[in-house]
Parts: structure tokens; C-alpha cells; sequence
DNA sequence: CAATTAAACCGAAACGATTCAATCATGGCT
DNA sequence: AGCCATGATTGAATCGTTTCGGTTTAATTG
């Protein structure tokens, strides 16, 4: 049924190299027989079989795309943006989701050293960076995503969190608030620990006072809960910089069952910028990374790499996130 | 670098074929060379090359599934469960994103033919069947998700609309509401039309009012528009039926904006029960679709149908969705 | 003990493409 | 006319597996 290279070969009456010049270096065949072949393959519906192609090549066009977690829009942007880019430079993107579970992951990495990727995009949990290692003895290119790597031996595409830290209590602070609480994760994941330290740093800097709370998952649920701590305590705290949207959407939802006015009673502040804040009872400010210009960028990046071999130079880039204004803040009024 | 199967054949000083038989039918090997197999196999860190495996065997145990918006939440679910169950039956996932374009959707199915995927889930658009046709010429079993298939030869995994639009106006008028605000979006969409099909239907039966409302595109942002025309219009309903949880947060906002109080100035019911849902500033009553389950089912029909071949029946399997009752509704009282 | 049978194993051929050294045409130049 | 350079075309070898008819070995039977 399905028609191979060599059928269109008899057809066209020309060899089969021919018809594979045709495919992959079309300027060295002459007019009249691309003609014939054009013609062929268009009677015979004839595709090329990617397996054979991969096969006898040796590559096989195809990078692997591997997130924790298909369902935070954070990397369904990035996975856009790979797949956009790959699909731009003929490359097919294969995009895996361990459910941040190291069993997956390691099952998936397996698989695509099975299909000879020839490059992969991976934000990788701590146990997962023993099979990136395994990749590396490969020599199968690896770049991270959200996460900076140490080796210069590595490339990577990542967020600037001590800067988005920053700069979130930075513009609190112009807006006159001077006591901050702050939501974070667990500092075990490096981004918190990054924002945390973007945070402290410009508290300092500007004279505001912190009062550190902390929740173990970053889901809305948890938000929901932290915020009656918040309420209870002593501390006047004007305005609340939560570690993640979401996080930010449950503070808010019991804000708002409390019977506090956002903005005038409490900014506040998420990160991440997920479509759902602008869009939220109160529109959310928050700190907004360009996921899709990651991943967009990751791509590209290791497709250099692969076409280039040794003579690619690995690099980390950091990307700087950006404050973007809604309805959750304003200035602070006495 | 890359070792192949004979290089295992040569260590464990056995002949190809075994190597294989040992990867495929391991039953069929002595207890004795499988063991020096398995010691060639990790001496030499063997890993089997899926191409040439797929080009000799002919089947690539590969399934794409091409989806139109991998941004949104129900989509990811679907994607969740297909891959699980592609996993648990030893196949691979191909998850391409079309983001609704016609032209990516068809080059999507191009790439997907040559890599021989031996059964496509698809959420087809209008244009895509064309596409879909291609497939079936070659044989490539196609199973609809979300989407039911009219032709008995092609099976599909899909939602009964109808049965949801009837089940939440039933629901409102058990409340007491006897006129409801439906906001619906274009009723090119499949979906659209069969849910306003039960909607009427229930308001028959139900003995309540219908007042339409309708929306270019289902998202929050036209939701929050068309607010206004639901608290401007004479007619005084007391509740409001989105065809979307998107449409019925955007419909929150404006509301909660205006100053009215959910549930009891209105009742409002949203439709698919995206996560947000639960943790909107009002927790939203919605219409649930198990898209983890719909995954799961079409990936398991498909792979059915590719083992059985001729002997597989195709089928036409319709969920229901489920009401899930939050804090946006409650009781019409006077 | 010879004959029979089953279990293991062997290894050449094939899958559908790409590669590359070799051949063929064509036209320009002395 | 003869020679060369250039551009097109050819087709056999090859990539790493699976497949399958044939061979070896060991155990069982009469």
C-alpha cells in the first residue's frame, strides 16, 4: 500500500538516487526530470518514510521536549513555542509530560534515546539530572529550561527570580506600602529560593519591612489557606507578593470571602502573569515571564548546536521578567 | 558511539537473531544466554534504535493526537490520559498543536503520515477532514475525540452536550429559577449548537424562560462584555448559564464589578470545569467533562484497533458530563 | 542404541531511504 | 577533431533491526 522511493523511481523512469536528490538536494536535478518526478509522486500520493530517511542518515530531525507539568500554562506556552520553531526548521518536536513523577521522566528519557533524538529540551527535577547525564555520554545535546545551568558545558534558557523578586517589592514600594507580606514555596525549588532573595535584598534596599509566610504546594488551595494567617496577624501588612499566580488567585478568593476590598485594603501581587489573572474577579498584577519565548529560543538554540556540532558555544541566557500592572494594585492612601 | 545489536551479538558471543529474540520474545532464549545478553547489554549501555526497528517490523507503535489548542485545560487533560495509556501499552505519543490553524493542523498530519503513526486521535476541524480523509486512504485508523463521528466506520470518543445543557437548566429550575440567562457561543461549533439543543429542551419540560445571549469567541474577556447586556436587559433573570468556564468567569467579574452578589442576586453556572473553576474568587458550579477519561478511552480504542486490525468493531462512545455543584448557585429565594 | 522430537540458536535477506564513486552528456576551447 | 570541465544521472552498498527457514544440541522414546 504505501508507496516506497523506488516505485516512484520506476515511474519517473529515473534512478533512485535521482528521486532522492530530488527530495533533499532539488537544485541538482535538472528541470525536465523534476518535472517527472514532481508528477510521480503526486499519482503515487507518495510520502517518504521518516523511519528509512533517520535510519541511513543518521539523524533523525527530531528534539525532545520533556516538562514536568502539561498542565501549568506556564509550559504549555513553552511548548508552543518549541513546536513552533522546530515545525519552522523541519524539525519534529516530541513532547513528553513526567507529571513531575521520576518514574516517568526516566521512562521517557529512555524512550527518546530510542528514537535518537537529537536534542532535548528539559527542565529537569533533581532526580532526573542523572539521566541528563546519561544523555551526555550520549553526546546528545541538552539545554535547560527554568533552570540555569552551572556548567558552562551546557546551554540554558531561564528567568531572572531574583530580579522579578525584586522588582515586585520595588514597585510596592513606590506605591508607599513599607510593610510587605510575602508568600513563598518551598525554598527547596530554586526559584523560590532565587525570589526570596530578589525580595530581602530590595527590602532592604528600600526600607520595607517583610513578613514571610510559606505554603508547601504552589496551588490555589494552598493560597486559600495561608491567607487567614495573614489576616490573624499582628502585623499590619498592606500589601501581599505571592511566589505564583495561583497561589495569588486563592489569597485572593479568601480576601474577597473576608470581606476586603482589593486594591484599597491589600495589594496584591502574583507571578508567572498566567492567562487567568487578567482575567480574575480582581485582574491580577503580577510578574510575567515570556514562556513562549523560551521555549521559542530553547528550540532554536539546540537546533544551532546540533547543526553545528563542536563549534557551537554554549550559552546561558536569562531572560529578565517583567512587572505587569492590573487592577490588584494601586497606591497606598491613608 | 552508538552501539547496535550486533555489537551485543559479538560480546555475548551469540548470533543477531538471539539479541533479538531476547529483546522481543524473551520466552524464546535459554536462562543461560539470556544472561549474557543482558550482562552485553549493560557492558555496552545497548539501547535499540526505534527506527530501524519500525522500518524492518513495519509498525512504528506510534499514535499522534493533534489537538487545536493545547492551551486550554481540557485539552491538556485529553493529553494526559492518551499519554498514559500510549505508555502503560508500550507506544509513543506524537502530541502536535495546531492553535485552530488550518495550515498547521495540515502540516501537522503530513509529518504525522511520515512517521507512519499507525492510529491518529484528532479533534478535526472543519477543514481538517480533508486531512482526515488522506489518513483513511491510507488505511490509518483515525478515531474523533470530542466530536462524534457520523459514519458507523470510524469510531469517536465524545461528550453528550445535549444531556449537559438540559442537566444545568433542570438543576436551575429545581432552584426555583424560572428565567435564565444563556449565554452561548457560535453555534457553528458542534458543541454550541447541542448544548442549546438541551437547553431549550429543558426549559420546555422545566416550564422556564430562555433568555439568549451570544458571544464571537469563548473566552473570559467576551464573557465580561456581554455582562452588560445580561444586567441591562428588561427581562429579569435570576440566573446565567455560560456555554464555558472561561465565558463564566469573565460574566463574574462583571458582575462582582457592578456590585451584584453571586449566587444571590444571580445564580451562575459555567460549562467543562477547567481547575480555575474550583478557585474562583466564587467557586463556580459547572458542567464537569472527564477529559482525562476521554484521553485515556480513545487511546486504548485506538490501540485496540491497530492490534485487531479487520476484526475490531468500530464504536461510537458518548460520556456524560456531570454536575458539579460549588458556591455560585443556590436556592432562588425571594 | 538408533530414531524421533523439541528447544535454542544461527545468519542471510529484507525494510526504504541516503551516499558516493563512477558513468554519461553537453558544450566550450584549442 | 580532440580534450576537458561541468553538470546530471546511475546503482550498489549501507544504516540497525526483524524475520524465518535451516541447523545444532539435548532429551525422550521404543
Amino acid at each position: 500500500m504505501a508507496n516506497s522511493i523506488r516505485d516512484v523511481a520506476s515511474r519517473a523512469q529515473v534512478a533512485v538516487g535521482t528521486v532522492s536528490n530530488f527530495l533533499n538536494r532539488p537544485d541538482r536535478v535538472a528541470e525536465a526530470t523534476r518535472k517527472k518526478i514532481e508528477s510521480a509522486i503526486a499519482d503515487l500520493n507518495f510520502v517518504p518514510n521518516a523511519s528509512a530517511r533517520h535510519l541511513r542518515s543518521g539523524s533523525s530531525r527530531t528534539i525532545g521536549l520533556l516538562v514536568p507539568d502539561i498542565t501549568n500554562p506556564f509550559f504549555t506556552e513553552v511548548a508552543r513555542g518549541a513546536g513552533d520553531t522546530a515545525s519552522e526548521n523541519d524539525y519534529t518536536l516530541l513532547l513528553c509530560n513526567s507529571d513531575e513523577d521520576p518514574k516517568k521522566e526516566e521512562r521517557h528519557l529512555k524512550v527518546l534515546i530510542e528514537q535518537r533524538i537529537c536534542g532535548l529540551l528539559i527542565t529537569p527535577s533533581f532526580e532526573g539530572l542523572a539521566g541528563v547525564a546519561e544523555l551526555n555520554r550520549r553526546n546528545i545535546p541538552t539545554t535547560f529550561i527554568d533552570r540555569k545551568a552551572e556548567s558552562l558545558e551546557q546551554s540554558s534558557v531561564s528567568m531572572d527570580d531574583f530580579y522579578g523578586g525584586k522588582s515586585a517589592v520595588k514597585y510596592l514600594a513606590s506605591l508607599g506600602h513599607t510593610s510587605i507580606a510575602w508568600v513563598n514555596g518551598p525554598l527547596s525549588i530554586a526559584q523560590c529560593a532565587s525570589r526570596e532573595a530578589g525580595v530581602m535584598d530590595s527590602a532592604k534596599e528600600q526600607n520595607v519591612k517583610i513578613n514571610k509566610f510559606q505554603v508547601n504546594q504552589m496551588r490555589s488551595q494552598n493560597g486559600y489557606e495561608v491567607a487567614k494567617n495573614i489576616l490573624e496577624s499582628t502585623s499590619q501588612v498592606t500589601a501581599i507578593f505571592c511566589a505564583n499566580d495561583l497561589v495569588a488567585l486563592g489569597v485572593l478568593r479568601a480576601l474577597l470571602e473576608n470581606g476586603k476590598k482589593i486594591p484599597t485594603d491589600y495589594a496584591l501581587i502574583g507571578y508567572d502573569d498566567i492567562g487567568f489573572s487578567a482575567s480574575a474577579s480582581i485582574p491580577l498584577t503580577s510578574i510575567a515571564q515570556p514562556a513562549y519565548k523560551l521555549g521559542a529560543l530553547a528550540a532554536q538554540m539546540i537546533i544551532n548546536e546540533v547543526e553545528n556540532g563542536k563549534k557551537f558555544k554554549h550559552e546561558q541566557i536569562v531572560f529578565k521578567p517583567e512587572l505587569v500592572i492590573r487592577a490588584s494594585t494601586q497606591a497606598l492612601r491613608k
